[in-house]
DNA sequence: CTTATGCCTTGATCCTTGTCAAAAGCGGGC
DNA sequence: GCCCGCTTTTGACAAGGATCAAGGCATAAG
């Protein structure tokens, strides 16, 4: 088992956060599809009062895995991965969260994984208690929490067939659909992945080089295209997903 | 990849379910443990008219994987397993639930793993409409339901490490002091295991095989005992703790 | 434009685990 | 108490993927 120490991932917060706490939830882009969507005008407005506005650099990491739960957040853009590691430094991602969605821990003492930004990240941040006591006072936004997290538990629940049963083969073509499901293509067709390819290989349970020999064998065969470091075009995603389940 | 194609974990309901309507929440085993615990006489007794005790036998399957999602239900005794499976019949079990947890997809059209009885079991039966309806007028079962969703997710998500980053060893290991922490051993310290070796190794993501060899090894180095085909003694706890996380 | 730094790719080899096959042993039924 | 069926164990072998080791190539800095 090789062992990574990456210390880029793990800069801290710098010491005071870049926060704009003069924006508001008016003009926030993901006000119609983060969980808090569905209040009325006041009670956005009240609960924008407990957040504030955060912006993360790639790299930084805004929770530690078994650290105290202190704060919860909805990310406004940026992508951002959920990891939790062995004690001698093997990693496992177990979530890769994008805009609109919720992270962290509510009504629990601690962040069972780490959060750490991808990209460059925008999220608007609540002290957990402040947010787990607005959540009690409103049924609305504790049942879009609820959903939210039923769908999280589905989705990691799916994985696991992945990560116990699939071969790189599979392991590979189905992370591949599932990014082009998530991202939007550029105009060629080319997807910018916010995942490196020790990232990926931490997604899938892998190695980097069952990663990268995967990818060049179905670029080989025309099913995807590599474009420089991050780019990826999936040519034939019935290919792809026919690559998805069987040897 | 081995394919099972195993018959008499297929079962259905037999037509006509064996229910026992006469049976109230006053003398129920788990009414202060699962979701309807904290809640007043008159809701309690709201909530059980709308469902009802359902008996199952070993190897019966209540709900399919990408079925409709038509009931949900709280465990009053008995083990089973929740499982998903790649088309070509390799099968990974997601979860495995005890007395008191809750089974079934609220607030959804699908239920997206099997429910499957790993022992005779009993449950309190839910049709999913009235049950969704019921939750959503009283926020305190909602609250419950999502601190039981928000658990099963943080454990799902450590599992994802075993899966993804250990080794055979470390997986049975953890496997094993896992059913040490959910059963209670008999009065010579063995536990009664809910699980054949098959259904360990689609736990784990590994073969029945692997398994075998595991414990076996572990009963030679004297960590663990073997008493029949499902009894284990965790002779020595410490070690199997240091085989959780090395060579 | 040139150079330097990491990522990524590629190659060779090893080894853990999967696969195939058969023997052993537990448990239930007669 | 004995036998039969099925689970579990054990063995031999194969292979997929991990590990070790260079080398190539984007990307950014000078």
């Amino acid at each position: 088992m090789e062992m990574r120490f990456d210390m880029a991932q793990n800069g801290a917060l710098p010491p005071v956060a870049r926060s704009c706490g003069g924006q508001s939830c008016e003009n926030c882009v993901v006000r119609d599809h983060a969980i808090c969507a569905g209040l009325d005008d006041a009670d956005r407005d009240a609960l924008s009062r407990i957040g504030r506005r955060v912006t993360l650099q790639a790299g930084q990491t805004v929770m530690w895995e078994g650290g105290d739960s202190t704060v919860v957040a909805n990310v406004i853009d940026g992508t951002l991965k959920l990891a939790t590691s062995t004690g001698d430094g093997r990693e496992q991602i177990v979530g890769v969260v994008y805009a609109a969605d919720f992270i962290g821990r509510p009504f629990g003492a601690r962040t069972p994984h780490s959060v750490t930004a991808l990209t460059d990240a925008r999220l608007c941040l609540f002290p957990r208690g402040s947010f787990d006591g607005f959540a009690l006072r409103h049924g609305e936004l504790q049942h879009r929490l609820l959903q939210r997290t039923l769908d999280d538990l589905d989705r990691t629940r799916a994985w696991m067939l992945l990560l116990g049963r699939k071969t790189a083969r599979e392991k590979v073509a189905t992370f591949l659909l599932d990014m082009g499901r998530r991202l939007r293509a550029d105009a060629d067709g080319v997807i910018d992945l916010p995942l490196s390819r020790q990232q990926i290989a931490d997604v899938l349970g892998t190695t980097i080089e069952t990663v990268s020999r995967q990818m060049t064998e179905m670029k080989r065969t025309g099913v995807i295209d590599l474009v420089g470091r991050r780019g990826v075009r999936l040519v034939d995603s019935a290919a792809l997903e026919a690559l998805t389940e069987a040897g």
